[in-house]
DNA sequence: CTAACCAGTGAGAACTTATGCATTCTTTGA
DNA sequence: TCAAAGAATGCATAAGTTCTCACTGGTTAG
């Protein structure tokens, strides 16, 4: 288990649940089979910028938004580590989940580098759909994306 | 010098200036003439829900935004039986349609999910394309989505 | 007029988050 | 393979935020 791994995961339990406090987020993740500490989960949570808003029934963390970070038209290396999630494979297709607001501009950028094992790409909120020429080039592509963002 | 008077000079300074801690505003706030406690400031900031964003410089707040205003989303079951119209199946996806502006309350609700079958979906107005892991998985989701759908 | 109520507040306790330091794990270069 | 440097982490605790309680001033019902 990597840190980025955490991260990622922390990304997502933040995105689909109501979490209140660090200690919170802590047990969550224990029951993902992720043990660690608060201080840690502090300095990801800073890492990631994520958000702490109080509300009058207590407080919730939010991903502070994609859009606010970039600006032009960054490289996929640029930008792909910061706003992967994760990605799976079906098919001639590759399906890329993103941080939410992450799908557009990593789209752009997949699109922009003119790969012909790229047919084309959706993207919608937080997920792209990637149409590759064939397995053999979704294989090919989907290594190369997972390479690019673990760095 | 009414609460509301102060509550909207709080949200002043917070966007001109980058506040890192409640003491600090209050410093700034004395300033300006007014004089409270860190409590109320903490009251106001929730009141305001007025967002804490580490960064690896210090926290900083902001006004929270409307995107990140998604209280408790609904359940799957709560909405898909309104905004769902039909749905149809090929290979490993799964194409719904809802009615106008039901797909992506409906996709959001599919992704909270977190259902392992589903690698992802993609929403446009009134179409939802689903990404699944293999054909059995997408039998299994098309099942449950009408069974859901229908009550 | 008086009692009951209520919003707003300060003080400090309780809780949550951030950080300094020591330790362990990883990577790099010889 | 080994030593040195750097990254990552836990522990203890400091720093920061929220909550509880008590009190005040203002408003309302009797």
């Amino acid at each position: 288990m990597t840190k980025n791994e955490r991260q990622r995961i922390i990304q997502e339990v933040i995105a689909t649940h109501l979490v209140g406090s660090q200690e919170e987020l802590r047990q969550l993740l224990g029951e993902r089979g992720l043990d660690v500490t608060q201080s840690t989960l502090s300095r990801d949570m800073r890492d990631l910028r994520i958000a702490r808003i109080p509300t009058p029934t207590g407080v919730r963390y939010t991903i502070a938004d994609a859009t606010s970070e970039g600006e032009g038209r960054p490289t996929l290396a640029a930008i792909l580590p910061q706003l992967f999630a994760r990605l799976d494979t079906v098919g001639e297709l590759i399906v890329v989940k993103t941080v939410v607001a992450g799908a557009q501009p990593i789209a752009e950028a997949i699109d922009s580098e003119g790969n012909p094992d790229v047919l084309g790409t959706i993207a919608g909120e937080n997920t792209i759909l990637i149409i590759c020429r064939s397995e053999s080039a979704r294989d090919r592509t989907a290594k190369r994306l997972l390479s690019i963002a673990r760095k």
